[in-house]
DNA sequence: GATGTCAAAGGGGCAC
DNA sequence: GTGCCCCTTTGACATC
């Protein structure tokens, strides 16, 4: 079992080198068939070898590692297109371990294949080039999905950091009242603020007709929009 | 049996 | 019109 493990990595391992040469081609602007024939990696080629090598017991490891060079179905018994004819029944098709790594490692490399790739790679894989296009929609959905995952918790632990800060400045706010107005009640305090302003430049507080009410207001209001952006940026949240 | 996962199907939108 | 992609839904299978 560990053994048919270490070739099935170096299967993985040879097909990332041999996904690179194929993007390569296709800059050229001159795809003429994937290269995907599977290359093992050195390790993968050395146990390979050795597997075929050794005696009768290890015969049938090595039939294995042969057979995993052209990554046969395991349930190719019958042809690819028997897998979706059942009657019309959907017939559910499990990928192999190898087709799944093999179809990861390509992904990894490049989450979109133009149409001579997807057939040259469905060809390795003993697919049909609907089932290779297919995989790639739906690995591209689950990737979204948890982009949009990590952007929601993202998200979620701003609103809570701007929640704690939002509370943290009213309180400090109460504070600063109590201290300079006094227990004035609250609508007297409310009350004066409508004949107070804010200079828009040094933010304090103004007496009356010491400023236009309507220029200060929408001036603490930009004010505080820009701080709370920059808090967010500087913040790192 | 409820739930999750994932291959597959189908439809709409878009570019050519 | 064709081909591709995205999105949603369906259905088979696995896991608990």
């Amino acid at each position: 079992m560990e053994d048919d493990e270490a070739c099935i990595t170096s299967l993985s391992l040879g097909l990332g080198i041999m996904g690179g040469h194929a993007q390569k081609k296709e800059n050229e602007q001159k795809v003429h068939c994937l290269d995907l024939s599977f290359e093992l990696c050195p390790k993968g080629k050395e146990e390979v070898e050795e597997a075929i090598d050794v005696d009768q017991q290890q015969q049938q490891h090595a039939n294995k590692a042969k057979g995993l060079l052209c990554l046969k179905h395991p349930n190719d018994e019958t042809s690819p297109d028997s897998n979706n004819s059942n009657n019309g029944s959907r017939k559910k098709l499990k990928l192999t371990k190898e087709q799944s790594a093999t179809l990861e490692d390509i992904f990894k490399l490049h989450s979109t294949l133009n149409p001579a790739q997807k057939q040259a790679l469905a060809e390795q894989l003993n697919l049909k080039h609907r089932q290779v296009e297919v995989w790639f929609q739906n690995r591209r959905a689950r990737t979204k999905l948890k982009q949009t995952e990590v952007d929601c918790e993202f998200l979620k632990k701003c609103c809570e950091k701007l929640t704690d800060e939002n509370q943290r400045l009213k309180k400090e706010l109460q504070e600063l009242r109590a201290q300079k107005i006094g227990p004035t009640p609250l609508y007297i305090q409310l009350s004066k603020a409508t004949t107070l302003t804010i200079c828009s430049s040094c933010e304090k507080l103004l007496k009356p007709n010491e400023g236009n009410n309507k220029g200060a207001i929408s001036n603490v209001i930009r004010n505080s929009s820009n701080k709370l952006k920059n808090s967010i940026e500087l913040g790192g949240i």
